[in-house]
DNA sequence: CGATGCCCCTGAGAGC
DNA sequence: TGCTCTCAGGGGCATC
């Protein structure tokens, strides 16, 4: 997402700003539509899961996209994108248009997805962040990493890679995807594992997302790309949403287990993910 | 500390 | 066609 909206919003100003609801999952800032009308968007960054345009005013727009959020990008002529594409017009919250001509709109048919204004100065002080683990592909994670963050966890390895805390930004998919890589178990304590498999857990992770990402996420229900574009990793999935469909593990013959952990549910083959 | 369930909200799909 | 039920890329909070 990140990637698909910078070249539209980096170096752009922000010349309208339609706020069509006070609230998503929290309230708007009080006088959002106004802190963001003639700002200049320095950049697009993200981290963990929100995505965040520093603003030439001193604050930053930090956006959450919970579950069901989109921002998808309409070109200056009909047709140049897919405007919200596949997506209710009813649920269309915010518009921002820039001085390039470009309207850029924010869908959240749940509104679990919410926005905040947050000096730039003071950014990793915010609760947004301070307390968020390193970025799963950035340069400080690792092995030595899960190793600190699992030792005498009693917690499920599962619910543990869920928690922000730990590792920033993994989901739901891609916990389930990189555990299988890893042929690891959900359901064993955290603590438990050996270095040899939190060392494959660690590389699993990686290149799980790295996958995900060349290949334009993954597009189930809601997701698209902020032009419009489907993503394709959800044809990749080897354990999400295969619940009693046969294990990929060449010769495995296990098949997909569904379970319910910390609320959500886990996708392995009990036969290969010891 | 950890597990569980409920909550926010809307929609899709299955089964009857 | 319509109803009811379950489930959904997240995560905060209360309770036990």
């Amino acid at each position: 997402m990140r990637r698909g909206l910078e070249p539209h919003l980096a170096g752009a100003r922000l010349v309208r700003v339609d706020q069509r609801r006070p609230d998503l999952r929290f309230p708007f800032p009080n006088d959002f539509a106004a802190r963001l009308k003639g700002a200049r968007v320095m950049a697009l960054n993200r981290r963990a899961k929100y995505l965040l345009a520093p603003l030439d005013t001193g604050e930053t727009l930090v956006a959450h996209l919970g579950m069901t959020g989109r921002f998808t990008v309409e070109g200056r002529t009909p047709g140049d994108f897919h405007y919200a594409a596949g997506a209710d017009p009813k649920h269309t919250h915010l518009v921002l248009v820039t001085d390039g001509g470009i309207a850029i709109s924010y869908n959240d048919a749940r509104r679990f997805g919410y926005m905040a204004l947050i000096p730039t100065a003071s950014l990793d002080q915010s609760p947004y962040f301070k307390g968020l683990g390193p970025e799963p592909l950035g340069p400080e994670f690792g092995a030595q990493v899960l190793v600190h963050a699992f030792a005498g966890r009693r917690q499920s390895v599962k619910v543990t890679l869920l928690d922000q805390r730990v590792v920033a930004g993994l989901g739901n998919i891609y916990v389930c995807e990189a555990l299988y890589r890893a042929r690891i178990n959900p359901e064993r304590q955290a603590g438990d594992l050996s270095p040899a498999e939190i060392k494959r857990l660690a590389k699993a992770i990686i290149s799980v997302l790295a996958a995900a990402i060349d290949a334009g996420g993954s597009t189930l229900r809601d997701y698209r790309s902020a032009e419009g574009a489907l993503g394709y990793f959800q044809h990749a999935f080897q354990v999400y949403g295969r619940e009693d469909e046969p294990c990929l593990t060449p010769r495995c013959n296990g098949q997909v287990t569904r379970l319910v952990q910390g609320g959500r549910s886990s996708f392995f083959c009990r036969v290969c993910q010891r």
